[in-house]
DNA sequence: TATCAGTTTAGAACGATTCTAATGTATTGA
DNA sequence: TCAATACATTAGAATCGTTCTAAACTGATA
């Protein structure tokens, strides 16, 4: 509870009640997934219903703040990561699922970036079949 | 022309002149990234009035023929690849560009998949920066 | 060339997300 | 401590990309 304060106000947020409660869930010290609407549910189930546009106003407020990465899945909603080291990812279209890759990978017989452009991060997306 | 109607036979597609103008534009032999809307803008510009509702139909029918990619870079929009063989990309979030890797990489370092899944295949991202 | 299944279309509907503007609350500084 | 105020939350409206609907149209076929 304390520290959970105390991580907000470090990171410039206040702490609201809302606040405290997304970020005690999300930063438990499991990474997650979520969705706005996955974030929601689980919310509810644990009876605190937070309003859809204050997950969505908090879900950006702690990604502008570098405490989430946003994750291009699919084009139908935003998952945000709470893993913000560099890292990839198995995706299951099959059960909308996201497992991370925390080892660490190589890829080789990269070409060299266009003009003018420079490389700022390499992303691997291992999809699964079945 | 003869030979997109012919193309367009072959896939089970009834060449219907939408579709003649859409493929013509597509399949000319350069490989193109687009969107709905760029590509709305771009048969506009061509003084080819095509409803947005044929626009979608189109690229989804060709998506299912396999004469297109779906691409996910973004959760903004869809993106449809002309290059359907196996590659990867540049993309520069700034430019809202994507620019096709045709050499071969390798990744090495893949963990092994989760049980009794399989992997599909593996799609690399470089992000630029400027 | 009439028939009919498949196609196109405008506009309505949809679903994820963002905006609006009214209400509520954490912080501050006297 | 408490009033002032800057920042947050909220319900509901708005937005935007995309899909659906159902009526009009057209390519294939016999």
């Amino acid at each position: 509870m304390k520290d959970i304060k105390h991580f907000l106000r470090q990171n410039s947020l206040r702490p609201t009640k809302q606040r405290v409660i997304i970020a005690s869930y999300l930063f438990d010290g499991v990474n997650k997934h979520v969705t706005a609407e996955t974030l929601s549910n689980k919310l509810l189930k644990m009876k605190a219903g937070i309003s859809l546009a204050t997950i969505y106003n908090t879900l950006h407020d702690f990604y502008e703040k570098g405490l989430l990465k946003k994750l291009m899945i699919n084009s139908e909603r935003i998952y945000f990561d709470t893993n913000t080291e560099h890292h990839h990812h198995f995706y299951s279209k099959k059960d909308q699922k996201l497992i991370d890759i925390n080892v660490d990978m190589k890829v080789s017989g990269l070409p060299k970036p266009p003009k003018n452009k420079k490389i700022n991060k390499i992303e691997v997306l291992v999809h699964l079949d079945n």
